[in-house]
RNA sequence: GCACCGUUCGUCUAGGGGUUAGGACACCGCCCUUUCAAGGCGGUAACACGGGUUCAAUUCCCGUACGGUGUACCA
């Protein structure tokens, strides 16, 4: 049974990064039948960030990442706060303790400052130096207990093997291998007795028996040290597959200075969940197909961790906005119009009847980025009360008698015969340009102007179809007068 | 600095020892057209570099360059 978990850490809101990973682990669970958990990682007790957990929730629920167990939603292996896990951890520790693969190191953090400036200066890595600092090793059994006993600041440290090379295969990149003396004793329990997220993730992770760690690159770096901590607790590892980075427009990890990166801001804006998550999915998967536009079941079936790219992916905010012009134009228009009616009731529009809402819907649709964008785009069908037309543009039209003519002439030669078919509406525009001495396609643009009150939108034909004789008749007597 | 990872059009990517190096976004042009879109058709544009291996390398190997990540009592 596959198992996988998304970890993220609250200390802020949910980052399309984040998201990304999320949505990985959850359609890899999906296309193997397995289970998707979600583990709060709140072991930094400093960069809490009050609201994040439940920010990122509904975040997610929103972009449609599903979890089987978590904390909003229980589960036979909680808690699924790590906070709530404490006990946990500590005995654990002492497991390793124990068994000589961890150890207790007592130095200030002045002290482990001078270490790392005097290592800067001879020109060698930045690395615990367990043979000279205050440790178990170099203060001896004795001293140790007793600064134990005194309660004493103290951290646990893992003892890394300096002379073996650690391996581990990672699904994505392959077999991997990194020297111990090139890994750090890395602290396991901090000095305010919480573990670190290497202790906290090992222990949890085969706790709720994660078969798959699927996670973004940065942790690479990191992943000899956790290796090393299955094998010092006798472990079974599970399967490592290391994310490609999501990177801005400087190919740097994406972040907050570049834009929009927060799965808020894109709801904010107005992309579609389905969107998001669809273009989200192929930054850094691709099916090896040409399609493009996945509903989330086809994602499920599709996804592969073979199919993930090991180079990162810069995001791209053009193909974001086109992947959401084709759900726009894909959508069902009656659910479309149920969605936006609210914010159209909101600014007090007289014909939001959720039929004539859809009708709308699907004429404009194509014309537009996002659904809401229709508010504004479609004030002339939804209320009687137009918008500010441009002082010099109405002038222009008012000033010609010509048109003032042809205009009052379509007003009168309206009628439902002429809305049968596009070209019978021709005729009749034709006509009544004609008789004031104009080509109709003098015509067209004024009287889009008086009926609409813009200079674009869709066919004539189809506006005053929708908009119905009534009230375009009204708008053009008006004018007329 | 050191370690690790990476490198195909501007971007996301397909491909993989012999291809006209394919698609999508963006861009440009044409068509459609009463506007703006949408749509249709077409176009510009890529294998980082240097050595090997091979009859043949963009594809395999090794270097170099460039980029990224990591190097915390953060995750």
């Amino acid at each position: 049974m596959v198992r996988v978990r998304f970890a993220p850490s609250p200390t802020g809101f949910l980052h399309v990064g984040s998201l990304r990973t999320a949505l990985y682990n959850f359609l890899f669970a999906r296309h193997h039948g397995g289970v998707c958990i979600l583990r709060i990682e709140d072991t930094d007790r400093t960069r809490l960030v009050e609201g994040a957990i439940e920010e990122q929730i509904s975040s997610l629920a929103w972009a449609g990442v599903e979890f089987d167990e978590g904390p909003h939603v229980g589960g036979n292996h909680g808690p699924y706060i790590q906070s709530e896990r404490f006990d946990l951890y500590a005995k654990h520790a002492e497991l390793l303790i124990q068994n000589g693969t961890a150890y207790y190191a007592f130095d200030t953090a002045e002290e482990l400052d001078a270490m790392r400036t005097r290592q800067q200066q001879a020109g060698i890595a930045p690395k615990y130096d367990r043979s000279s600092m205050r440790n178990q090793y170099t203060l001896g059994e004795n001293e140790t207990k007793r600064l134990l006993a005194e309660g004493a600041p103290r951290v646990v440290r893992l003892h890394v093997p300096l002379h073996e090379e650690v391996r581990f295969h990672d699904e994505i990149r392959g077999d991997m291998v990194v020297h111990g003396r090139e890994i750090d004793d890395q602290i396991l329990v901090k000095s305010d007795g919480f573990p670190t997220y290497h202790l906290a993730n090992v222990v949890d992770d085969h706790l709720m028996e994660i078969t798959h760690v699927i996670r973004g690159e940065e942790w690479l770096p990191s992943t000899p040290k956790h290796v090393l901590l299955y094998r010092a607790f006798g472990w079974d590892m599970p399967a490592f597959a290391h994310l490609p980075l999501m990177l801005d427009a400087q190919r740097k990890k994406l972040s907050k200075r570049f834009g929009s990166v927060m799965a808020q801001d894109f709801r904010d804006q107005g992309y579609f969940p389905a969107a998001l998550t669809n273009y989200v999915a192929l930054c850094g998967w691709n099916p090896g197909t040409e399609q493009e536009v996945f509903s989330m079941a086809e994602l499920q079936q599709a996804f592969t961790l073979e199919r993930v790219s090991k180079s990162g992916a810069i995001f791209d905010y053009n193909k974001l906005q086109w992947m959401n012009s084709q759900y726009l134009v894909a959508a069902d228009p009656v659910e479309l119009a149920t969605e936006i009616k609210p914010l159209l009731d909101e600014r007090g529009y007289a014909y939001t009847d959720l039929e004539f809402v859809a009708s709308v819907v699907t004429l404009l649709k194509h014309r537009i980025h996002f659904l809401k964008d229709l508010v504004e785009f479609a004030d002339y069908l939804f209320s009687d009360t137009l918008t500010e037309v441009e002082q010099g543009a109405w002038q222009s039209i008012a000033a010609d008698d010509a048109l003032r003519t042809a205009l009052s002439n379509i007003n009168s030669s309206l009628t439902e015969e002429c809305l049968q078919t596009p070209d019978a509406f021709k005729a009749m525009i034709a006509q009544a340009a004609e008789a004031a001495g104009l080509k109709s396609g003098k015509v067209m643009k004024p009287l889009r102007l008086v009926i609409t009150h813009r200079e674009v939108g869709a066919e004539l034909f189809d506006t005053i179809k929708l908009l119905g004789i009534d009230r375009t008749k009204r708008r053009l007597t008006e004018f007329v007068a």
